[in-house]
RNA sequence: GCGGCGUUCGUCUAGUCUGGUUAGGACACCAGCCUUCCAAGCUGGGGAUCCCGGGUUCAAAUCCCGGACGCCGCACCA
């Protein structure tokens, strides 16, 4: 089948294997699903896809960014409710190995099963009903925890958590942090960091997976004296949003909303969500995500996380996943910095001068999902042409590699020339390909999205000048090798924030 | 986890139904020649535990059973 009439879901997973962006791991035993290995070029992509949101949601507000452990001791993830929340209790079938959800199968059978019910007291419930099977109608084993949360110890014996956001390293340090930012609100407190969910049957290749990486920002305020950002440019912005009241009509599209009349209408449940929001949107516009392509979704209030008093996803189209949330927005209120006071007795309530009162701070949360921004990104710069050309057209400041510096000819002089020029270029990260055709080269280098490519031809050697090849249009003009690096700043730098 | 379908060089695949040569091809890759700009050509080369384990058979990529992984539905997705 020729690559025109492809899926380009198909050609960018066949791409991304053959030329090192990501691909299953440990397929040589086998595989395991849910887990993702990046390849020399994803690795690079991600990290710059990394930087600009650090750009974007740490250096453009202020806020501070920090790297907390993997590793959290039990108590944290009962503080924050997950060990309660991120767990389900489950039955076995001990025949046809059939595996339910205690609660849900109970309840269907008339049971009621109290909040929080042991194990012990699930075995009871189902030995006194004599509930079996449905699927086999044999008995069942013992109850279990069904935990989505990786369990593991910590030294000898004491139960830990690998952490399931990077939330809570924030909110755990948040006394710390606090008097870094010379106790005052708000305070902004970012992370970047791999997070692991055991999914019971992760399904969408590299959209759903065990480990993955949450870029995310913790966004401590006090409701009553830091309302939200009021500038004339914030609220004349418009985002596109499907709110839970169009979805409980049946509407699934997308509306284009105002900000200043959603503030006005008291749409939101803090001005903090819309900032976030509109700053999101000039960000997926820096990824290359077209309007259209994305939209902010309320979430119902039976989709919510058991923290969020409010919550948006937002969404990209993608071709086989269709609406796919990329990002979540919740307000988290006072929960977890409450939780934490509950059971660690540290007092997290912080003083506010203007009103002369202690208050535990609210947060608002914008949280992202790197690998799935990471495969948006890459499936909306894939272009597919007629005659087969396949290439990345990847942002400049997010391709694998700045420039391309190639000889037009194998021979040893040009080799020796492009050699010169690209080691003058190192301060850029550079592609330096000495084999096969020029046209070959080319393309090689546009399959991962290599934007700009150096060649040295035969003028060169008289005037020292070479040709500079744009990868989208395939367009050339010549240049001088003095002025490649002012140019090709130029070229790569990053834009700004909207907001 | 359940049901259906699938898994063969780096990639895409032929072969499987109907068991029987050194598992064939295309593209990619490497070396050399050629080459004054877009995957050209010529010559040569390296590449496959046929997903894994077990079984049937004189003989298994091929048939049977179990498992892993993938796709589609169901369930699940704080």
């Amino acid at each position: 089948m020729p690559a025109t009439k492809q899926k380009k879901t198909d050609v960018l997973i066949e791409l991304a294997k053959r030329r090192g962006i990501f691909w299953p791991s440990y397929e040589i035993y086998g595989g395991v699903k849910g887990l993702l290995t990046l390849g020399n070029v994803g690795f690079e992509i991600k990290r710059r896809l990394e930087n600009l949101w650090i750009k974007y949601f740490v250096y453009s507000r202020n806020f501070q960014i920090i790297e907390s452990p993997v590793i959290g001791p039990r108590p944290v993830y009962v503080a924050s409710g997950h060990e309660t929340q991120f767990t389900d209790k489950a039955l076995k079938c001990e025949k046809c190995c059939s595996v339910f959800r205690a609660d849900h199968l109970l309840s269907e059978v008339g049971i009621n099963v109290p909040e929080g019910a042991s194990l012990e007291h699930i075995d009871e419930l189902v030995a006194h009903n004599k509930v079996k099977c449905p699927n086999c109608g044999e008995n069942f084993s013992k109850a279990f925890q069904w935990l989505l949360m990786f369990k593991t110890e910590i030294g000898v014996g004491d139960p830990g958590y690998l952490r399931p956001e990077t939330a809570q390293g924030i909110f755990t340090e948040f006394k710390r942090l606090y008097v870094h930012s010379r106790s005052s609100l708000p305070l902004g407190v970012a992370q970047i960091g791999k997070v692991f969910r055991n999914e019971v049957s992760p399904r969408q290749g590299p959209i759903r997976l065990r480990e993955f990486t949450i870029m995310e920002v913790e966004f401590f305020f006090d409701p009553e004296t830091n309302t939200g950002p009021l500038d004339e440019k914030y609220l004349e912005e418009t985002i596109p949003v499907l709110t839970a009241e169009d979805q409980e009509k049946g509407f699934s599209g997308l509306r284009s909303v105002k900000v200043r009349d959603a503030v006005e209408k008291g749409f939101f449940s803090n001005n903090w969500i819309p900032f976030f929001l509109v700053l999101t949107k000039s960000f997926l516009k820096a990824l290359g995500i077209p309007d259209g392509s994305y939209r902010f979704r309320e979430k119902l209030p039976s989709e919510r996380a058991h923290y969020a008093k409010q919550l948006f996803d937002c969404e990209v189209l993608l071709e086989s996943w269709g609406w796919t949330e990329v990002a979540g927005f919740a307000y988290r209120t006072d929960y977890d910095l409450s939780g934490h006071m509950r059971v660690s007795g540290e007092d997290m309530s912080v003083f506010i001068s203007s009103t002369n009162k202690k208050v535990v701070p609210h947060v608002v949360e914008p949280s992202f999902g790197a690998e799935r921004l990471l495969y948006a990104l890459l499936e909306y710069s894939l272009k597919i042409e007629e005659d087969g050309r396949i290439y990345l057209s990847i942002p400049s400041y997010l391709s694998p590699f700045d420039v391309s510096v190639f000889p037009l000819l194998s021979k040893p002089d040009f080799i020796a020339k492009a050699k010169e020029v690209a080691s003058y270029l190192s301060d850029f990260k550079v592609n330096f390909d000495d084999s096969g055709s020029i046209g070959r080269r080319y393309a090689r280098a546009d399959e991962i999205g290599i934007p700009f490519a150096v060649t040295i031809d035969h003028q060169t050697f008289s005037d020292d000048t070479v040709t500079l090849r744009f990868r989208d249009t395939k367009e050339q003009k010549r240049i001088s090798i003095a002025s490649l690096p002012t140019e090709l700043a130029r070229l790569l730098s990053t834009p700004k924030p909207l907001v």
